[in-house]
RNA sequence: UGGGCUGUGGUGCAAUCGGUAGCACGUCUGACUCUGGAUCAGAAGGUUCUAGGUUCGAGUCCUAGCAGCCCAGCCA
């Protein structure tokens, strides 16, 4: 996409910035800000939240906090922080000096619940959380005012002091704000905006036994930090007129709020309710299982920064509720890694080849291009000898129609060595199974062309057996079998969906001995298979690699077709 | 007779604040190729939720419907 072009296609969020720098409603600062609540691990669709408020800060010279809604102590934890903090930065954004977190405001949040009880905007409740359900009334009911609604400003001064101080037990009491309880929005029906919890704070410890609710602790984080765009997600839309009502009776700076659509992906699940459920349940290894849509699940998978990030401008933003095609995050990161993959030769199930004519003992290293799209990258050798390893799936004693690969007394390519013909297979004598080809070679051929100009129709890879070093590979696919989870029959749930199929382990496979000294997290592509990266798993002895995704494969295509007639 | 938001090809997003629907992904052809990859060229696919209305002209404006999503935590 051109400049030009950028210009003319704005989101409905730049819209507002541009606007708002025309009008310089902010004195032509933008400050956003990512404000995750550190009770989770971040997923592809925090991942679109953090581009957005990280990016729209570079697109228009501004800043973006990372800052930790961290107002419950209950699900709140430092392991948590940890993840997110390393998954934002691996996204490659850099929250400068702006590491904050809710807690450190916690002083000024409580002063100013002073100041709206001194305004009258606010008392304290003493009806518990049972009876203040009953008294909010339903989506159609208006609501009753509670009988201590309108307590003396002294008296609630003096109880909010108390709850502060730890004399009241759990969920005894809470401070409401004093708004209206017949509003047609529920979330203005005298919201609760404090609550005592004798729980330890992962950062203030027992410093605090009332803690701030989100509606009246977010716009306050907001404006203390003075952010000018505050981006959220379209659930919160409902709460918009409270988070204004709250920053106005204080007469604070007081920040925009606007609403966007969540990310939504096919064959997967993207709460983090059941992205935990699926963890603790043992569904998948944990939150960093390559089949998993957190951060450090596509991380160890092999995905690349830039892929998610040019992923999550691909998709735009908008205020429809969508849900994206996978084959879009898919295709984000052939896109990438085909540049920067280097290539390797790998059997994953493998077939022995023996060329009949190639001398016993006889070893050649054969020059290998390392990524055929940047010749910068390089080549490197391999080893060719008489006893081979090829893939199973590349011969076929009895090729369909449109099968290009090896069969009985055809030719065809081995990559970068040379031509092969088929002229033996060897079956084993009870089952009947294929265990060795046997082959000829043409040493005309040598590095994988004909002097005479003869074609062949497909070219294969290889490895040689005496040479290949042995290798753990997993392939994943889809977590789910159907594109929405939901999809299901009545009185069951989305985990009926579960794929039984989104991994598969082969645990000796066999790949060219340049990788070696490899470490994990390096990718690369196995030539004709798909992307690949070597997992934490690896052990000296043995590398174990992820399949990151598959190449587009249009054999595989024509195979379905043909099953379907 | 709760309120808020949304509705454009299979999917996602555009359309210079009225000018006659475009891009991407996917799908399907073909070319090229030492990856059936990549690349390149092309095709199919939309009565812009519906019905009225304003206008020379409506995806854009008006009216009335319909559908979907969100809200009754002392979660965020």
């Amino acid at each position: 996409m051109t400049k030009s072009e950028e210009k003319l296609s704005l989101n409905f969020i730049q819209e507002i910035i541009e606007e708002d720098l025309r009008t310089g409603k902010w004195d032509g600062r933008v400050h956003t800000r990512f404000p995750p609540e550190p009770n989770g691990y971040l997923h592809i669709g925090h991942a679109k939240s953090i581009c957005l408020n990280f990016g729209l800060a570079e697109q228009y010279n501004g800043i973006c906090n990372l800052r930790f809604d961290d107002t419950n102590p209950i699900k709140e934890e430092d392991e948590y922080v940890e993840s997110i903090k390393e998954d934002v930065s691996w996204l490659g954004f850099d929250w400068e000096d702006r590491l904050l977190f809710a807690s450190d405001y916690f002083e000024q949040m409580y002063q100013y619940a002073v100041q709206l009880v001194k305004a009258g905007k606010a008392y304290v409740d003493d009806l518990n959380a049972e009876q203040i359900r009953e008294y909010r009334g339903t989506l159609t009911t208006p609501g009753r005012n509670s009988p201590h609604r309108d307590r003396s400003i002294e008296e609630n001064l003096d109880l909010i002091t108390r709850m502060r101080a730890g004399d009241f037990p759990d969920g005894s009491r809470v401070l409401r704000a004093k708004i209206d309880m017949a509003s047609p929005n529920l979330n203005m029906r005298d919201p609760v905006i404090y609550r005592i919890l004798k729980a330890s704070h992962h950062r203030t410890g027992d410093e605090w036994c009332v803690y701030p609710m989100y509606d009246w602790a977010h716009g306050l984080e907001d404006s203390i930090e003075r952010i000018t765009h505050s981006i959220c997600t379209l659930e919160f839309e409902n709460h918009r007129p409270l988070y204004d009502w709250c920053l106005r009776e204080l007469g604070v700076y007081h920040p925009q709020q606007i609403e966007f659509a969540r990310l939504e992906l096919t064959y997967t699940v993207m709460s983090k309710r059941r992205l935990l459920e699926l963890v603790q349940e043992g569904h998948v290894s944990g939150w960093d299982d390559p089949r998993m849509p957190t951060i450090s699940g596509m991380r160890r998978r092999g995905y690349t920064p830039e892929s998610i990030r040019n992923f999550c401008k691909a998709i735009g933003v908008a205020k429809f509720n969508s849900t994206i095609d996978i084959a879009r995050l898919e295709h984000a990161v052939r896109e990438d890694l085909n540049k920067k993959a280097p290539r390797v030769m790998a059997v994953l199930r493998p077939l022995r080849v023996v060329i009949d004519n190639y001398p016993e003992g006889q070893v050649e290293e054969l020059d290998a291009v390392n990524n055929p799209e940047d010749a910068g990258m390089g080549a490197r050798k391999v080893p060719f000898s008489r006893v081979l390893y090829i893939e199973q799936d590349d011969f076929r004693e009895d090729p369909p129609r449109k099968f290009f690969r090896l069969s009985p007394g055809r030719e065809v390519r081995l990559r970068y060595a040379y031509f092969v013909t088929c002229v033996d297979v060897v079956k084993d004598a009870q089952t009947g199974e294929i265990v060795e080809l046997h082959c000829t070679y043409d040493p005309a051929t040598r590095g994988g062309d004909a002097p005479d100009g003869r074609k062949v129709k497909s070219t294969l890879h290889w490895v040689s057996a005496d040479h290949a070093i042995e290798g753990e590979v997993r392939l994943y696919d889809h977590l789910f079998g159907k594109p929405n989870p939901d999809d299901v029959e009545t009185g069951s749930d989305y985990k009926s969906n579960l794929n039984p199929y989104s991994l598969e382990t082969l645990p000796s496979c066999w790949v060219e001995p340049s990788v070696v000294d490899w470490k994990p997290g390096s990718r690369c592509q196995f030539e004709r298979l798909g992307y690949f990266c070597v997992d934490p798993d690896s052990s000296d002895g043995k590398l174990v690699f992820n399949r990151t995704v598959s190449l587009r494969d249009t054999w595989a295509k024509i195979e379905k077709a043909q099953k379907k007639k």
